[in-house]
DNA sequence: GTATTGGCCAACTAGTTGGTTGGTTTGGTG
DNA sequence: CACCAAACCAACCAACTAGTTGGCCAATAC
């Protein structure tokens, strides 16, 4: 039973540590040492809980990242009433957590795709399943939002999704820089603006 | 002045086929060796021309990417009437490079800011600063707008440039998947409506 | 109490990396 | 022709990489 816990235990530990470092400084420019030096563990560890590195990091994806990404950016928004004030809302949320410097799993999302294109196409399956399930999850939001009356009947759900997503991952690239703070105002004004266009209008 | 005229040569070939890797695999995944491969050259005739692997990516930095996004995505809204309708195509444009598998260098710059972020500093500043250059004129471009009687006045230059900004980025990191077409087509129509809320209208 | 085994360690291998160095070729000059 | 320096090459180095191996210790099984 202890060993058991103790197997679970080392196991999170070496994923947590393993995506922080990963989202910090690259899959390819972080090294498995990197990773055990900062928990004291030694290589011998690692490949009894891990087939390889890339195994880890696939385990680290299905386990932390969508898990991460679905509570933070899908379940908000999944089933509420008035989708497009939820998006509005659900994105200022994260884009909060990502100017105090937290981690921000939409970003670390976006930022792997970035890395592993055109470099490792298994792993990117992976990420890509992430992507689609989060648009999904908008397009039926905004389907819903339709038959609810809060949407505008004539606007195309997918992309408006598609567009969503960009901008998001977009303005979180640039957020990079220091001035979150002002990027983050200037992007939710933004957002609200284009949402106005396609709020349900009372008919005449 | 043969001399002259090779050690040009030389480097230009090593900086435009550093790009292309650079871009391909990443800057840290890239060795140099791989770029002296391709062109048959040895590692003395890379130290003879450049100081490090930095110093030779921030020339490829300067000298080619700033140049390439200044006349993709910069000079041709340069100047021109009717901003709005000019940023569609010129952004059409750029999406339709990168369907065909071209070098689109707006991806470039957001992927390599993307793989410095938090690691390098001084390669980050330089690439910001081409960011800044966009931005600015992207603003100058929707101000003129207003002046000319394009763009409604009551819009705000600097958060539209910064979206405007942030959906590119995204919908270009969001194209790597393969499904390039749709998504461009996506995203242009999406552009379109909300570009509709900030066109001038004649004043009744 | 003893045998077994899960969890882990230290030391290793084979290969790669950015960068250095001593020497060779080549074009230009007096 | 002799000479020089620019342009380049081949071999090397130290540091680092993913992954392997043999052994050790503590918790569990009998």
């Amino acid at each position: 039973m202890e060993k058991q816990l103790k197997r679970m235990a080392t196991m999170q530990r070496l994923q947590t540590a393993g995506l922080e470092l990963f989202y910090q400084k690259g899959y390819y420019n972080t090294s498995i040492d990197d990773i055990l030096k900062e928990l004291s563990l030694s290589k011998g560890a690692f490949y009894y809980h891990f087939q390889s590195k890339e195994e880890f990091f696939i385990s680290i994806v299905q386990n932390l990242l969508f898990r991460k990404i679905y509570s933070a950016l899908i379940e908000p928004i999944e089933g509420e009433e008035d989708p497009l004030n939820k998006i509005v809302l659900c994105f200022d949320n994260a884009l909060e957590t990502a100017e105090h410097n937290f981690l921000d799993y939409g970003f670390v999302l976006s930022n792997f795709i970035t890395e592993f294109n055109g470099k490792n196409p298994d792993i990117m399956n992976y990420l890509q399943d992430i992507l689609k399930v989060w648009e999904v999850n908008l397009v039926t939001a905004l389907q819903k939002g339709k038959t609810d009356g809060f949407v505008s009947r004539h606007i195309d759900s997918e992309a408006v999704a598609t567009y969503l997503i960009s901008s998001y991952i977009g303005v979180r690239t640039l957020m990079v820089e220091g001035n979150s703070k002002i990027l983050r105002y200037k992007y939710i004004q933004q957002l609200r603006q284009y949402f106005k266009s396609m709020e349900y209008k009372e008919p005449a």
